[in-house]
DNA sequence: ATGAAAGCGCTAACAT
DNA sequence: ATGTTAGCGCTTTCAT
């Protein structure tokens, strides 16, 4: 006799298709293609499995079939930070079109430290990830770890910060280009002493924005002293401080280009406070579009980075390397969009 | 002969304790043991063992163990949406936790409905999670879903955003006593007619807040007329119009107590177009402490809900729950803090 | 200290 | 259309 159960309150032990088999007394194939629609199963018997497996609160176990099929419909993406606009809404753009695609995401937070990244790349592996996406941490100069997952031939796709040294598909915006534009649009306006916040060199987005800022100024053939291109860790506190020690040491500047928008809401601050009018007398532009830049009041110039559907072209990425035989890395670069807002609109251009 | 890989190119098939039992002429049983450090395996052995491994490369494969154990040690999240700050500072807070004990976390988001929700508890629930972390979709009005998780046996913790008809553990801050305070702080600095944006009844958060505004309001003899509350989905949008209708209805409120940071945000907007000086004519005072609050001009007053916190603690609560007997749900109830900001203080206290 | 054997739940190749 | 068998990689008895 079939034991029965109501399906509120099965209970303990979770049913598999060898219980389903024997309560119909078949086998676990059977059961196993009439769940999965495969050919090779009568219609009545088909029904009758999912009815069962409906009615005994089956849950197909996605370990066994992973472990079995060598495939586990995850994808790992490691990120700097999780609280971040630009990282949380790339996740959120990763989720989106996984989520279509039935893929579960495991999320890694590197607190931008290497050693974190490193060992959130073995645990990835061992959970047999389908795939990793990743953004580099701040730390991070040294790409073995990476080079695992490639050997592993795993699908690995970089976006936003990407390592130079690796032959890997990856999806960047053009940084230099939105630097470029930027710096265009604040000489349009009538600076001229503009300073730079920049981050670390050896991270490609911070590199190509100074390159950015600067072809800019030399287009222009406004002079960039070395003291005007100031290297901080981009936070709201270092672009406050930032911008006191430039005017401690008597520099006249008319306006900052940063590399972010934390550092130069720090800088704004500090300028407002120290009564200077914006954009009057000093400009300010930051670089990311985080949400907060639009509330502030000037309104903060920046550029947005499409991060959302940086998330979404991620995975669509690794769909396209997940299927058949390995293409040649894509290599993909996004147009970034320049916000022209409040913080580097003069009244009247000079 | 030991074939010889160099570790930077061992390529294809993943090397497994049968290949390096095979190897060493061992075999599989005592390799796991030496690689877990478990009892009863030489020193000597031990040490060739995890040689081998380190030298071959060797990622345990925690999809085969997990399925011989019956532990992922993988945790599902449940959110609404990953890039809102409140919950993705929950997240960088579950994520520390778990990460500190060798637990990942699988991110879900709901994008506030049912639907979403249901399917995504299904993918755990076969994913074979240890346990889900969870904070309600907006459109959530049946449990049965979550219920499954339970019965399966899976420690449940919900936070924020709870059912109140499922006991469960939970955590959550004073809505209530955060909106109070806030509330009661407004009446404090001179305002009276207290107009507030609610969100639907049926989420503890909102019912709560609501609550703590009717009893600011009665403790000091202050009318709540009906349509003095406004529900609405409380987005910026949402706070602008609403905002703009109030004042069509020709109603002449002095002050918003909002219950979300966002369409408070638009009301002020709204309000600084139509020239109203905050916090002069008009105060404002919001809900969550998204980062904005406290870079728009004027700063925005608003209650802080320990996001990071809540789950850090979230984590520790499933950790309780992972071992041993099933211990009683536990309730937590975090303090909220008011932030006392610009756009509910009046230069002079009437 | 080590090995042999069984099995976690599922799928796929190979029968029939 | 269905059943049989083997095995994914690992862990855990149970022997020895």
């Amino acid at each position: 006799m079939v034991r029965q159960k109501t399906s509120a309150f099965q209970s303990s032990k979770p049913v598999t298709i060898k219980d389903l088999a024997e309560i119909l007394h078949t086998t676990p194939s059977t059961v196993s293609r009439a769940l999965r629609d495969k050919k090779g199963v009568g219609e009545k018997r088909r029904k009758q499995v999912k009815d069962l497996a409906r009615k005994m609160n089956y849950q197909p176990n996605t370990v066994a079939s992973g472990l079995r099929k060598g495939k586990s419909r995850t994808l790992g993406v490691i990120v700097p930070r999780v609280n971040r606009d630009f990282f949380s809404d790339v996740i959120a753009g990763i989720e989106e079109v996984a989520f279509d695609h039935k893929y579960s995401i495991i999320i890694c937070q590197t607190h931008d430290q290497l050693d974190r990244e490193k060992q959130y790349v073995e645990t990835l592996l061992s959970a047999r990830v389908d795939g990793i996406l990743a953004s580099l941490s701040l730390e991070t100069n040294t790409y073995d770890h990476f080079r695992k997952i490639l050997n592993a031939r795993i699908p690995l796709i970089f976006f936003d910060r990407i390592p130079a040294e690796m032959d890997t598909s990856r999806i960047v915006i053009d940084d230099f280009e939105g630097a470029y534009r930027a710096v265009k649009h604040m000489i349009d306006n009538g600076y001229r002493r503009i300073i730079h916040f920049a981050g670390p060199d050896y991270l490609n987005v911070y590199r190509n924005r100074k390159e950015g800022y600067l072809a800019a100024m030399k287009s222009c053939n406004l002079p960039v002293e070395e003291d005007m291109i100031i290297h901080n860790n981009l936070t709201l506190e270092a672009g406050r401080k930032s911008m006191e020690e430039v005017l401690n040491k008597g520099m006249v500047p008319d306006a900052l280009f940063s590399a972010s928008d934390y550092a130069a809401l720090g800088a704004l601050l500090f300028m407002q406070e120290k009564k200077f009018d914006i954009p009057g007398q000093f400009g300010v532009a930051g670089f990311s579009n985080e949400k907060f830049t639009s509330y502030i009041n000037p309104s903060l110039t920046t550029v947005d980075q499409h991060s959302r559907e940086m998330g979404r072209y991620c995975t669509e990425l690794f769909l396209k390397e997940s299927i058949g035989e390995k293409p040649p890395p894509s290599k993909i670069m996004l147009s970034p969009e320049l916000l022209i807002r409040k913080s580097t609109q003069r009244k009247s251009k000079q």
